[in-house]
DNA sequence: CTCATATATTGACACACATCGATATGTAAG
DNA sequence: CTTACATATCGATGTGTGTCAATATATGAG
């Protein structure tokens, strides 16, 4: 786990919002896609993104992706956070 | 607390360092100085960016400022992460 | 095969930001 | 007051990145 990869993949708005969608449990890219204000290219760049840097992953089923939260990566990045108090 | 404020100004690699000094305790700007690789302004630059994402707290004592961790919005932030899970 | 749909990639562009040198501000010592 | 030191601010610059339109790729339906 590379932290700054992590708090970068972090630091976007829209990046932000996709998470916390996918707290919810896992979705495709087009109902993410109706949740942000942003077009399909900027989606899929986001996602690309949040997976490069090991917080979401992605499952392809036929014409979709659907994308679920890391929890591993998100657990060790918890880890630090703790380790600042 | 702003998640985004936080996040982004987490994600430089220089500012996590300083935070990673600070983990140890309150130090001064120059002993933040010696262990970067960066000149003064910048530095003063980033510890700006910490103090108003609240992060770091500063406290002046004649010419020298003191920097340390702002536990309050560090737990809020954890909280968040923790969320996640 | 053809067409529609879902997602990814590419190229361009505007804007944000990390960095530095120069300079300003503030504080203590002599 | 003057000088030295610690830190902050300013202006310029190069790099990074969020965004979009256009296009490509992939999959399934008919």
């Amino acid at each position: 786990m590379d932290k700054l990869d992590i708090v970068k993949a972090l630091a976007d708005s829209n990046r932000l919002l996709i998470i916390e969608e996918l707290k919810t449990g896992e979705k495709c890219a087009c109902e993410l896609l109706e949740k942000l204000d942003c077009n399909q290219s900027t989606l899929s760049h986001h996602m690309k993104q949040l997976c490069e840097a090991n917080i979401v992953e992605a499952r392809k089923d036929g014409k979709w992706t659907h994308y679920k939260l890391k929890m591993n990566t998100i657990e060790e990045f918890k880890a630090y956070v703790c380790s600042l108090s």
